[in-house]
DNA sequence: CAGTGAGCGAGCTTCCGCTTGACTT
């Protein structure tokens, strides 16, 4: 029999805790939530006042055994899930599947795992808090609610497996939102004038003052006036103005900011992100990584003060606590720190300690002084013009925090070249090294990363910090949104540059529209939200969660019964499902793009049984239309008749060559030729299938056929040698098989080879 | 590996939030 029994939510949690408490207990984990409503069906009586049906999921079966054993081992059981609403539920469920006594069991909280927390929370028990739990209870079965209801309605009306949800749906809305601004954006181009002044005339010795004028102009006409105008101008220092200024650290960690920065600072994905601080915190490493608390707990503080101290002296040192400003932040956590703060580095895998080395600086810049700045502006006048230059400098007069970490910034283009402003006084003439004006095009607004969506949903309050990553896999696994490059397109930009009294005009080319690693809305996931927009607006209302969240609060503090605000919430929203189901038409997104030039047919595109497709004819008068696939980044919405029709001119035929047909097509991987039953891929941003001609086809054949000859080492009829990536291996019934090491593959006789497919099958078998 | 789109229709899909392994390639 052991005398006290404690359980909390995660296993490491376990570990570290019962070493603080001593041999009288024993610690265990439920590893999260024990049970749920049931998976089949809604799993609530809507009737008898949204009463849930609870299970046991089978993958918990297990640990509620063995939590059941240690209860029953134990005099005393304790509970202590973590102090938020979920925590509140995981205490409650443990009390009935344990069968414990819920006005005697005993509920703990602490926010920080030391040994003072963890004594005085043992100090002070409570009970269960039942309204928590309720408020809860409303949440979870909200939600289900509105997902099982809603999905349904998308199977009949849209296509099956689709789904629909409180946090899904507004993650997908946002980003088919953001596209349309883009398709609907307009770029207008101005000419942005930089100038470099001397302070002494004729010399290239003396410092360059670099500098931006107060004025933009439209067109190319009025920057060449204004170019004019400047090589007639006198210039001098109109003003020079010096103010002092600070800069203030970022608050240590939370799960967002972590995922924003490992994805601006390393190329983490957010995925990626969790699965390496996971790592850092079974290690103990880190504290606990799914958190949306800023705060630190006493002894990390003062570990801070003394690391700092002892590392950059006491001046760099200042003790701050940041107040979480998240919306709906419950704080049950720490911020995410080092759990040893005087370990600036940790082993590990390469992206442990990456990981790990923000996470240390973050913290320890967090608790560091403010950086003293000095920004400097000089404005330069013209005798001939209004206009005037502006020269912007930064001097740092004491570094403070930014000796360890700076934030990034989404926006991040380092085009700001920092130079070293020349000391000069007012009233100082000038003289122009150059005057430029380049023709700026304006940029529409950005596409989301995963990073930044996660950003955006924290700020609308929608999801939590161990949602986040799997909401960004949900809504690409559904086929709504993908991550995708896109290239970019060149553009011409327009150069007017003033030097020595003549004006000379140059062109550039920039790239413009270039995307790495950006979520783009997928047609379905376009079609979806157009569906829930038009059916279900309250629910994809980006204040929708926190309105119900303030009704959460409420429950919570014993102002509001749950089953009420489910009626409430419920009547109006099951009528809505009712009424979308009894409507006949379904959602497929269907666009009529116009007339066939020849047949006058209609044209029109749709989401299919197999996805977009392009439809030529219809079968009015007995016709049979015709189909094409839109090819791989043409969306429904912005297709163009002339694109739709040229998808129809695929395959077409090359002609005949050496007894065989040359067919040019696009497939699931791409463009290709066929010739005699192969297949030969075209170049990628090479080759395009609507013009590639003969000469290159058959170049394109001759180049896939050599290169295949190069890969037979031995072709022993079924059995083949061949060259692959990672060096020879055999190929029988399409099958691969890896040579034992250090063989000479060229040696190999056909016997050799049968003897090495056969122990290679044995061992499948055997595994 | 390289493409589908006639109509019928059994049985399946689905939510959010709390935690980690146990699987295979």
């Amino acid at each position: 029999m052991i005398e006290n029994l404690v359980i909390v939510e995660s296993p490491a949690k376990a570990k570290t805790i019962e070493k603080f408490l001593g041999k009288d207990f024993r610690v265990v984990s439920s590893f999260g939530h024990i049970r749920d409503l049931a998976k089949k069906n809604l799993g609530i009586d809507v009737e008898k006042n949204f009463t849930p049906n609870y299970e046991i999921p089978k993958e918990k079966a297990k640990v509620v055994s063995e939590l059941r054993k240690a209860a029953a081992e134990s005099k005393h059981v304790w509970i202590a899930s973590d102090e938020d609403r979920e925590g509140e539920a995981i205490a409650w469920h443990l009390v009935n599947v344990l069968k414990l006594d819920l006005d005697s069991t005993k509920r703990i909280v602490f926010h920080e795992i030391t040994k003072e927390a963890i004594t005085a929370a043992i100090e002070n028990p409570r009970l269960v808090d039942m309204n928590l739990v309720n408020s809860q209870q409303a949440r979870r079965i909200l939600d289900r609610l509105v997902g099982f209801e809603i999905s349904p309605v998308l199977w009949k009306k849209v296509q099956p497996s689709l789904s629909a949800g409180r946090v899904q749906s507004v993650a997908v809305r946002l980003i088919v939102e953001r596209e349309r601004e883009i398709i609907s954006f307009k770029s207008e181009s101005s000419f942005r004038i930089t100038a470099g002044f001397l302070t002494e005339k004729g010399s290239d010795t003396t410092l360059l003052l670099r500098s931006e004028a107060s004025k933009r102009f439209q067109g190319e006409n009025e920057a060449l006036e204004f170019l004019e105008v400047c090589s007639k101008s006198d210039y001098s220092v109109a003003n020079v103005t010096v103010k002092p200024g600070t800069r203030s650290p970022a608050p240590p960690f939370t799960t967002s900011t972590l995922q924003q920065e490992a994805y601006r600072k390393l190329s983490f994905s957010v995925a990626q992100t969790m699965a390496v601080a996971q790592k850092l915190y079974e290690a103990g490493r880190i504290t606990y990584m799914r958190t949306d608390s800023t705060n630190l707990s006493q002894l990390a503080l003062g570990k801070a003060k003394e690391v700092i101290s002892s590392e950059f002296g006491e001046k760099y040192s200042r003790t701050r606590q940041f107040a979480t400003k998240t919306k709906g932040a419950q704080e049950a956590h720490e911020a995410i720190r080092p759990a040893y703060l005087d370990n600036p580095s940790v082993a590990g895998s390469l992206n442990e300690k990456k990981l790990y080395d923000l996470i240390w600086k973050r913290t320890i810049a967090s608790q560091m002084a403010d950086a003293e700045i000095e920004k400097t502006t000089i404005t330069i006048g013209m005798n001939n013009s209004p206009v005037t230059f502006l020269a912007v400098g930064e001097v740092i007069k004491f570094d403070g925090f930014l000796k360890v970490y700076s934030e990034s910034n989404d926006a991040d283009n380092g085009d700001e070249d920092k130079d070293i402003i020349p000391p000069v006084k007012k009233g100082m003439p000038l003289w122009y090294e150059n005057i430029t004006a380049t023709q700026k095009y304006s940029a529409p607004p950005p596409r989301y990363t995963e990073a930044s969506l996660v950003k955006k949903l924290e700020e609308l309050g929608i999801g939590r910090p161990s949602t986040y990553a799997p909401t960004i896999s949900t809504i690409q696994n559904r086929g709504y949104v993908s991550r995708e490059d896109r290239p970019g397109e060149k553009r011409l930009i327009k150069i007017l540059a003033l030097q020595k009294g003549k004006i000379a005009a140059t062109t550039k080319t920039e790239v413009a529209g270039k995307e790495k690693s950006k979520l783009f809305p997928q047609d379905i996931g376009m079609i979806v939200n157009d569906f829930l927009t038009e059916n279900f607006i309250e629910i994809v209302d980006y204040n929708f969660t926190a309105g119900v969240e303030e009704q959460f609060d409420e429950i919570a503090l014993g102002n509001l019964k749950w089953t009420g605000m489910l009626q409430e919430f419920y009547a109006p929203f099951h009528k809505t499902v009712t009424a979308t189901l009894e409507k006949k038409e379904r959602k497929t997104g269907v666009r009529v793009l116009g007339n066939h030039p020849e047949t006058g047919e209609p044209v029109t595109v749709r989401m299919g049984r197999f996805g977009p497709v392009a439809q030529v004819g219809d079968t009015s008068n007995e016709g049979k239309p015709r189909f094409a696939s839109l090819s791989k980044n043409q969306l429904l919405e912005t297709i163009t008749l002339k694109e739709a029709l040229d998808l129809f001119r695929l395959p077409r035929s090359l002609g005949e060559h050496d007894g065989g047909e040359m067919v040019v097509g696009v497939g699931k991987f791409g463009p290709y030729i066929r010739y005699k039953s192969k297949f030969y891929s075209l170049k990628k941003g090479i080759d395009d299938p609507y013009s590639v001609t003969v000469e290159r086809a058959l170049e394109i054949i001759n180049e896939k056929n050599e290169s295949d000859q190069k890969k037979v080492i031995n072709d022993f009829g079924d059995i083949k040698l061949l060259n692959g990536r990672y060096g020879p291996y055999l190929s029988k019934d399409k099958l691969n098989y890896r040579l034992p090491k250090g063989t000479d593959a060229e040696k190999l006789t056909k016997e050799d080879c049968i003897q090495i497919i056969e122990s290679s099958d044995k061992t499948k078998k055997s595994s």
